[in-house]
RNA sequence: GCCCCGGUAGCCCAGCGGCAGAGGCACGGUGCUCAAACCACCGACAGCGUGGGUUCAAAUCCCACCCGGGGCACCA
């Protein structure tokens, strides 16, 4: 390696002023320290403590462009040099927006809190402030070696109690919410409050509001706030001791952070509702510019389904002979003729209420399970369902399971009797966990019919031929574009309606007896809000004697996470499935017991012990970005209305771009976005998005090397002979994988900044593919960025004397024409962010400029103007020796002239049959009829022809003419 | 199983109906040098994953398949 390396190789007849990796150090600091001192990158705010000082401009007036990362994580291992990849991009844009004339707003802040660093100070005995402060201090030294443009004044960390108690407080907004599907926004919730207690609202059970107990009346807002705590079935995973968001939990039920067992357990715990934002969440990604894979991840993961709810009754056995109904929800209500049974999830709360006390005469000995009484075939089954991990259940589904409950429901339609069963592959957490079940045209139900021998009707009409009679079919007909069959009764006939018509047909049948209704069902869960963690926000909320809840006042905040010495979580053994969290704050009793007067006297109250997830810290930090040290307010509206306001471009308003990894794209942004929601109906944000524009760069990935066992070694370490990979003597096996500690491959920024030049790495990066394209990390690449730079350091300034050689003459017209060609390409790559063309157009550009000899000032000038955004610090040194005393961070990015954008003379070619037999110098000008006259008339055209005929003639002036013949 | 994204030179990638190449790495040669590195110049290397189709013309548009990466997955 260390023969690459120009930094290494024995300067001693090095030119004093060759731009090498001394050199780029030294110019780097010097210029990270200018841009320092003078604050280069601070932006005005137009109101409040960041506005500027004089009436020195009105900053209401510029254009702005609010550019952002996803925040990092501190982790205490250090940056690789994937890290940086998209702090750069958008370093590079925002800086190329500073030159095109707008006030960019561009920082970078920590994201601290959470379970990774609480378990590194478990595992280390350094408390998570500590540890995490340090490799907060780490990671901002690493990345100030790159030059990044940032607002310092605005990085926040959400560990810092000055910020978390704007996340406590918006906490309470949320709390003191709730949703009102008449305005479908949130209100207060005194509104909600105050129509309870004058009555204008009746309460569910009709008492008046101030007849009920302060618990009752807590229960009851329960119901509606939008954060709130309930006894629901939640992920408990024992492992990490803390119970997990569903969005945290992968899809074999496994916790996303330590790969451990998640179990199904009912707990109270902290819930936001963000179902409630459901359909805007879907429908206002319209107004977003994000990758369509994101949007539509989003879509699938609230997983709207528009159907309906349709009660089947059944009669009970608890207690005297009854009715029930039984609500299932449908996307096909069309297909109701032909639901021949039912199957509940065996969880449902009515199964044992249905259950008969015996098999019915005649009941089909593969219904019962080989049980004596219904009751004891579904305990048998529940038993064996419970057992089954998500993983088993996912293999198993292909084999449909279940077993017949013994009571028998009322098809509405039909009238006919339909067995009812329970089935593992009916969830409870979907839907009402009950489903009609029509095998003819439904793909599970049609398995499990054939398992268990029970009736299919087809109600609607093959398209492709198979036949009417389900039991000559191999699989259910589940088409929507065809027409509805054998679906009629007395009342009602859908037969000949297609599937839309038949649906709303069926579903006005069933409003009108009040058996059913219209109804949109989602996939999306609330959002688990609490974590038996210590590293988090406290909430702020506190319980009275009788228990009742109470929320801290605004002056109360922040709630400060205690200093304690054991701050450990209760974990337990990774498949203790039946163990329950405890909170490690519940341990600090002098903590938890506080005396407080909430306005009716000093009491003693007790704290909240959970913590909110490390997500909470991430949702709204964009609002702080723009007003980082507002003291009375989360935000200035005029300070957000000028970043994050909508406009014509941007409907929903938000940050102009974000970019940051796919991986956020259920979570963090789909969390921050029903927080920002919130806060706009309750009038905190004029805009309704907090992200307009979302760009996800891909991955650096770099090649790992394992020995004969198959363990990673020392990337940089092993050695190429004959083609093959040696590590210490032994052959290894080269494979492409992630950066970073455990693959043993992780290259630092810092080694290619000491190597090469924090200006080299930039480039590189850049340069290496598209932004949104994970590339393989080449070390030997790395040297032709390095190059680059000092050709066109050597195109400026001379390496012996570091004096300035550009010509004064003015340039001629073909430099002219290359130098507008690189600004007008330049230009509209930096602006799409195809930074790596941009790169290439640099290049190429500079390299006629080596061609030519000599570089005249003006085309000097904007070069190093254009590289400026990508190589800010060499560009900057050049911009100084090339007589300007300000930082060029503010100087106009060039614009290219027209008149240098059409070539004086274009090739054009003759095709023959596709076949290129000539070519042409034409005028730009030239028509198609005479462009035409002029191949027909070429020697070699006519050669070519040899006499053919001549069939058609496409002429495409001025670059290409097509002879047909024969 | 379903849905995205991608397959162009030894490698990373431009081109996205009209001459296969913008740029970089690696490679070969020449010059500079005592020699080398650096630098400069020159060069070779692909017919665009496969097979069909549309078109005067296809890497580019359409269809099917193969390979690689990602997402979802009994969601009624």
């Amino acid at each position: 390696m260390s023969e690459t390396t120009p930094a290494a190789t024995e300067p001693f007849r090095t030119p004093t002023f060759k731009y090498d990796a001394g050199l780029a150090a030294d110019i780097e600091a010097r210029w990270q320290d200018t841009w320092e001192k003078d604050g280069t990158f601070d932006a005005p705010n137009p109101a409040g403590p960041l506005a500027p000082h004089s009436a020195a401009g009105d900053v209401a007036a510029k254009p702005h462009a609010f550019i952002m990362d996803m925040f990092p994580y501190p982790s205490g291992a250090g940056l690789h040099v994937g890290h940086p990849l998209g702090y750069i991009a958008t370093d590079v844009y925002a800086r190329f927006q500073r030159m095109t004339g707008h006030n960019v707003l561009h920082t970078l802040g920590y994201d601290a809190f959470g379970l990774p660093a609480e378990q590194h100070a478990v595992a280390t005995g350094v408390h998570p402030r500590v540890s995490t402060e340090a490799a907060i201090a780490n990671m901002r030294a690493q990345l100030r070696r790159l030059g990044l443009g940032h607002d310092s004044r605005r990085s926040i960390s959400t560990i810092d109690p000055e910020y978390y108690r704007w996340t406590q407080w918006i906490f309470l907004q949320i709390f003191n919410s709730w949703y009102d599907p008449a305005v479908n926004a949130a209100r207060p919730i005194a509104e909600l409050i105050a129509a309870f207690a004058d009555g204008s609202r009746p309460t569910p059970d009709g008492r008046a509001w101030s007849e009920l107990s302060g618990l009752e009346r807590e229960e009851l807002l329960g119901e509606y706030r939008l954060a709130y705590s309930k006894e629901v079935p939640v992920n408990w995973c024992p492992g990490l001791g803390t119970v997990l968001a569903n969005e945290e939990v992968t899809a074999d039920g496994r916790s996303e952070r330590g790969n451990f067992p998640v179990f199904k357990s009912k707990l109270r715990q902290w819930m936001m509702r963000i179902t409630a934002y459901g359909d805007r969440l879907i429908s206002d990604l319209d107004m977003l510019d994000w990758p369509e894979a994101i949007k539509l991840q989003q879509r699938n993961w609230i997983g709207r389904s528009e159907g309906a709810r349709v009660d089947f009754t059944v009669p009970t056995h608890n207690g005297g002979a009854g009715q029930q109904p039984i609500t299932v929800f449908t996307t096909r209500p069309d297909t109701l003729f032909g639901a021949t049974y039912m199957v509940l999830a065996p969880e449902h709360e009515l199964v044992d209420a249905i259950v008969p006390a015996a098999w019915p005469a005649e009941t089909h000995a593969d219904w019962k399970g080989e049980a004596h009484t219904p009751a004891e075939a579904v305990a048998a089954y529940r038993a064996v369902a419970a057992a089954k991990s998500d993983v088993e259940r996912q293999v198993d589904a292909k084999v449909k399971t279940g077993v017949f409950t013994g009571a028998y429901a009322t098809n509405p339609v039909t009238g006919k009797p339909v067995p009812v069963f329970i089935a593992d592959y009916v969830l409870m957490g979907y839907g009402t966990g009950a489903i009609m079940a029509v095998p003819a045209h439904d793909h599970r139900d049609f398995a499990f019919a054939r398992a268990f021998s029970l009736p299919m009707t087809c109600v609607v009409e093959p398209t492709d031929g198979r036949g009417t009679d389900p039991a000559e079919w191999d699989d259910a007909f589940d088409t929507y574009d065809s027409v509805i069959v054998n679906s009629a009764n007395p009342d009602v006939s859908l037969n000949g309606l297609r599937v839309a018509e038949a649906k709303a047909a069926v579903t006005a049948w069933l409003t009108e007896r009040g058996i059913g209704e219209g109804t949109v069902n989602y996939r999306l869960r609330d959002w688990l809000f609490s974590r038996q963690r210590y590293w988090g926000e406290p909430f702020p909320i506190v319980y009275d004697e009788d228990g009742v809840m109470h929320a801290l006042p605004e002056s109360m905040l922040p709630v400060e996470v205690p200093e304690v010495d054991d701050y450990s979580p209760h974990t337990y053994d990774s498949d203790d499935a039946a163990s329950t969290p405890k909170t490690p704050l519940s341990r600090n009793e002098d903590w938890v017991s506080v005396r407080l007067d909430l306005g009716d006297g000093e009491r003693t109250y007790r704290r909240e012990t959970n913590t909110m997830p490390n997500w909470a810290g991430s949702c709204w930090y964009e609002l702080r970005y723009v007003d980082p040290v507002n003291a009375s307010k989360v935000v200035d509206p005029a300070n957000e209305a000028y970043w994050m306001g909508p406009t014509e471009q941007k409907p929903a308003g938000g940050v102009d771009l974000y970019v940051g990894g796919a991986e956020h794209a259920v979570l963090h942004l789909l969390y921050a976005r029903f927080w920002h929601k919130v806060l706009h109906d309750l009038g905190h944000v004029s805009s309704v998005e907090p992200f307009h524009k979302l760009f996800n760069q891909g991955m650096i990935t770099a090649d790992v090397y394992r020995d004969a066992r198959g363990f990673p070694v020392p990337a940089v370490e092993v050695e190429e002979v004959d083609g093959g990979y040696v590590w210490q003597g032994q052959p290894v096996t080269r494979e492409a994988g992630k950066m970073g500690k455990s693959l043993k491959n992780a290259v630092a920024p810092d080694t290619i900044c000491e190597e090469y030049g924090a200006d080299t790495l930039r480039l590189y990066e850049m340069s290496m593919g598209p932004l949104d394209v994970s590339r393989p990390w080449d070390p030997r690449a790395v040297v032709g960025s390095y190059r680059f730079l000092q050709r066109l350091w050597r195109n400026v300034v001379s390496e012996e004397t570091g004096e300035l050689v550009v010509s004064e003459e003015p340039a001629d017209e073909p430099t002219l024409r290359a130098l507008h060609k690189a600004i007008d390409g330049i230009r509209g790559d930096l602006a799409g962010l195809r930074f790596n063309t941009a790169v290439a157009k640099a290049i190429e550009l500079n390299n006629y400029l080596v061609k030519r000899g000599s570089t005249p000032r003006e085309v000097a000038q904007a070069l190093v103007l254009m590289v400026a955004p990508l190589a800010p610090h060499i560009a900057e040194e050049l911009w100084r020796k090339l007589g300007h005393t300000d930082s060029l961070a503010f100087a106009d990015f060039p614009v290219a002239d027209p008149v240098y954008l059409v070539d004086e003379a274009v090739t054009c070619v003759v095709q023959i049959k596709g076949k290129v037999r000539a070519r042409l110098e034409v005028p730009p000008t030239i028509t198609d009829a005479e462009l035409e006259a002029l191949a027909l008339a070429d020697p070699a055209v006519v050669a070519a022809i040899a006499g053919a005929p001549v069939r058609k003639v496409i002429a495409r002036a001025p670059k290409l003419v097509n002879i047909v013949t024969g």
